[in-house]
DNA sequence: CCTCCATGGCTAACTTTGTTAGCCAGACTC
DNA sequence: GAGTCTGGCTAACAAAGTTAGCCATGGAGG
């Protein structure tokens, strides 16, 4: 189990709107999170959030590192679970249940952080690969762990997007896709990941 | 090989528009593809476009009709390919193969026609269906279909945002999908997508 | 031939959005 | 007590999608 890395620091007042971008992404959508809706929020001027913030897109980067921690935080924590369980679980099935979890539950935030090329110089350093690390771990592999992030992430986002026809069982499709991955995991057990394919 | 259904009908007119809007969005991005950046292409101005297209999303519809009905000739191509060589090809990797290099080969116009929800009323009808299924035909299964899918999108949309690691030997990550998805694969051949579970 | 009207342009203008400039009140520091 | 930092404010702008309403062309029907 890594440790978190830290996020960028925010002065508390920096914190409380970001706190209320998240609450106004999360109940009203993307596009409701606006620069004026969201100081209607905190009772001040649109204006004013700029005293605070540089642009709209720093407030999201904010809001990205809080998806990624939370993410991160959620995959380390089901990884471990699983491994030190008696008997030890499955680690791939484990992450994947764990990361549908975390995307339904914050179907916005999901898409924000996931959607499009991350600002990572407004990011918190290794934020990003920690956050993605227990998909090495599970795999044992880094080849199979981007393969296994890839599907897990479609799957995720295909569902928040309603792509799949009315009715589809996704709960055996993730089932399918974690037995194809598993049978592939190489024997032996975790290892690091590897320098040269991570992510 | 089943036929590519109709796509919604255009005046000349409207076709022009949306040739001009393609070359647009592929040349200069989603962010450009504004109504007056359009008009501006065409020798019009912007109001002038809203004699052709109720709205931006009308525009932008037609544009998702066109990229689906180009993945779908694609992959049903791809399949076909496969399956008439002599000896035949693996279905599952032809198929991922096209995916993605229809994928690379078009960034903007497969961004706006898989991400976010689908303007299905805007759609002709079957599209979105026909598209989908060389999936269904290649995998064999509807569950194993979906996961398939599943995967080829995230590993398009991830490599097209940037977000694997610098270095990354995708070839390598597709090939390891592709072996773990085969694996799977119910023997006895190509069968018709079951009713259930399509898209 | 002349009228009618559908087609497809146009200008002007409005709303919403992100953003900047510049002013000001309070609080803390030297 | 003077100054400066903090964090509000109003006014205003540019770019976006969109609407209202005017006008030229050109083909159809009498």
């Amino acid at each position: 189990m890594s440790t978190e890395p830290e996020l960028s620091p925010l002065t508390p007042r920096a914190a409380e709107i970001v706190s209320a971008a998240r609450v106004l992404l999360e109940e009203e959508g993307r596009d409701a999170l606006t620069v004026r809706a969201l100081a209607d929020r905190l009772g001040i001027r649109a204006p004013s959030l700029y005293k605070h913030f540089s642009d709209k897109a720093a407030v999201e980067a904010a809001l990205m590192e809080r998806g990624l921690a939370e993410t991160g935080a959620a995959l380390h924590a089901a990884l471990d679970a699983a491994l030190h369980a008696t008997p030890p679980g499955e680690p791939i099935g484990a992450v994947l249940r764990a990361y549908r979890r975390i995307g339904l539950a914050h179907p916005n935030l999901y898409r924000l952080t996931t959607s499009g090329p991350l600002p990572r110089q407004r990011l918190a350093p290794g934020l990003e690969e920690w956050a993605g690390t227990p998909f090495f771990l599970a795999a044992g592999e880094p080849y199979l762990a981007q393969a296994l992030w890839s599907f897990a992430h479609g799957m995720v986002i295909l569902e928040l997007d309603g792509r799949y026809p009315e009715g589809s069982d996704l709960d055996r499709t993730w089932a399918e896709g974690a037995q194809a991955f598993t049978a592939r995991r190489p024997r032996g057990g975790v290892e690091r990941p590897g320098a040269e394919a991570r992510g």
